[in-house]
DNA sequence: CGCTGGGTGCTATTTTTACAGCAGGATGCT
DNA sequence: AGCATCCTGCTGTAAAAATAGCACCCAGCG
């Protein structure tokens, strides 16, 4: 279902999941090498008409917002990375995760994971 | 570079990532809703003349491995995740890959991942 | 040897994607 | 009112993707 996206359609979903929700305008704006606005609306029709995603009205302009929820998205996407690229290992996944963000991560964010994986450990049992 | 894939050709360089290398009977099998064996072999042709991947031969087949390494391969894939579906949060991200996978994880994993927190911890520093 | 079962190379065709252009409607200046 | 601007709706079309169908080659076997 998701894997039947073409390029520019993931490429469209996935602003639209980094902001959550947006008009042409600026799906247009957040495109890497941008075709003209009128394609990016006409693959926004097609995106509709396959119900990837819906539009509400919003002061006269369209706004654009997946019909996955963000919440169940980032769920198969991200398994989708461990199973594809980790073996299925959750361990692994996170030490890549962490060694990539590690630059970004305060001792606060350390605290914060510890008590993630203290909080898993005791759900999951 | 690695957007510019279309849907098959992310589909068959998943694959090769999950088996690090396949021959051109096994990517067939392991397509979902595979078309012909042929259309599989023009496609890694596809794939090869834009450099994605290459083949070796072995024992007079071909088997097909990408270009990008796994390990490069997967970090990208996992800061990408991050950005388009956590605010680029890595600890948000990880929350979700444990309760994901949580029920697959043994004590010894959570111990292990807490050693993983610990030592990103120090060498963050 | 002659056939069969894989494999490869190449090519032709249909379907989808990606894209641009234009008409038309509302708004808001000036 | 007249004009510019920004939106939508629709349509046409070139390019790319997806797919199937050969022809050919080589190994193994009866």
């Amino acid at each position: 279902m998701q894997h039947r996206l073409s390029r520019r359609e993931r490429e469209i979903l996935d602003i639209l999941y980094r902001h959550n929700r947006a008009t042409a305008a600026e799906i247009h704006k957040s495109m890497i090498d941008p075709p003209s606005y009128s394609a990016v609306r006409a693959m926004l029709r097609v995106l509709e008409e396959k119900k990837h995603i819906r539009h509400e009205e919003k002061d006269l302009r369209y706004v654009y917002i997946p019909t996955v929820p963000r919440e169940k998205a980032r769920r198969s996407a991200i398994a989708h990375v461990r199973d594809t690229f980790f073996d299925g290992s959750a361990e692994q996944a996170v030490a890549t995760l962490l060694d990539v963000s590690s630059r970004d991560l305060s001792p606060e964010d350390f605290d914060r994971l510890a008590a993630l994986i203290e909080k898993a450990r005791k759900e999951g049992r």
